[in-house]
DNA sequence: ATGACTGATGGAATCAGA
């Protein structure tokens, strides 16, 4: 079973390279985030016409999260971020497919840092631990996977040094990240390749992905009885140097589970 | 420190992204 995420940059402007990806590698879930369409924008027709059928959460000109599961009903379990009422941007999503329980978020990137929008990232972080111990603690196999916007370590940027005073480095947001591996999620990439420079987002300014000027801020974590089940995992590299591209390069594990 | 790219909105210029 192969479980991706792609982060698309805007479900109408990449539609058409969406649909390009799924024929082609045909994950059997896809975890999309940065819809930024509206809830009655989403193209669920040409989706459910390529053989997905989805699960979506919109919202006007911005985030936005959707789990596409090929010849299945995602059976949606929780819709957006618990832990806040009053947040009302479209960043969570979890729905169950073939007795794995998907995770789909797009967290906060939180720049400039310190000000609210970091506080608001920190914040969303907490909310996610709780809401990750919680899965855990179900026993049941679960994925969480999606754009972290967090570059665990200075392996992951092209120049971390340029990045010290970023959000998506600060020592918050790279500790929130590895509370998550110390509770006990495994990071499958990074796992699966421990010392290769892989990258997952290039700038669309100054020819970043023809620099491999990226970085990897894409994850897909397993919990503790998933694990097991890691059979590979990689990116689509060559997909973000095609016509319009995202920016976020797809990303995906394989298991040794029956899709 | 700034700018360059891109998408959405709205129908120009601005915001947000990372």
């Amino acid at each position: 079973m192969r479980v991706a995420t792609f982060n698309v940059n805007g479900i109408g402007a990449r539609i058409g390279a969406l649909l390009q990806w799924l024929e082609e590698t045909q994950p059997d879930v896809a975890c999309l985030q940065e819809l930024k369409a509206p809830q009655e924008k989403f193209p669920e027709a040409a989706i459910r016409e390529a053989g997905y059928c989805p699960i979506w959460l919109g919202q006007k000109s911005w985030n936005g999260v959707a789990i596409l599961a090929r010849g299945v009903e995602p059976q949606e379990v929780t819709r957006g971020l618990p832990g806040d009422p009053s947040d009302e941007q479209s960043r969570y999503l979890e729905a169950a497919v073939n007795g794995i329980l998907i995770a789909c978020l797009y967290l906060p990137n939180g720049n400039p840092a310190p000000g609210p929008k970091f506080d608001y990232k920190l914040a969303w972080f907490e909310r996610f631990h709780k809401r990750a111990q919680e899965l855990m603690d179900s026993g049941a196999p679960v994925i969480l996977c999606g754009d972290y916007n967090v570059i665990p370590t200075e392996r992951d940027a092209y120049k971390p040094e340029r990045w010290v005073e970023d959000a998506l480095f600060r020592p918050e947001s790279r500790a929130a990240y590895q509370k998550l591996l110390d509770a006990g999620w495994l990071d499958a990439l990074r796992a699966t390749h421990p010392d290769e420079v892989i990258y997952t987002f290039y700038d669309y300014m100054r020819d970043a992905y023809g620099r491999n000027a990226g970085l990897r801020i894409d994850h897909l974590l397993l919990s503790p009885e998933l694990a097991p089940q890691l059979k590979a995992a990689g990116t689509d590299h060559a997909v973000r140097g095609r016509e319009k591209p995202s920016d976020h390069v797809p990303t995906w594990v394989e298991l040794d589970w029956p899709a």
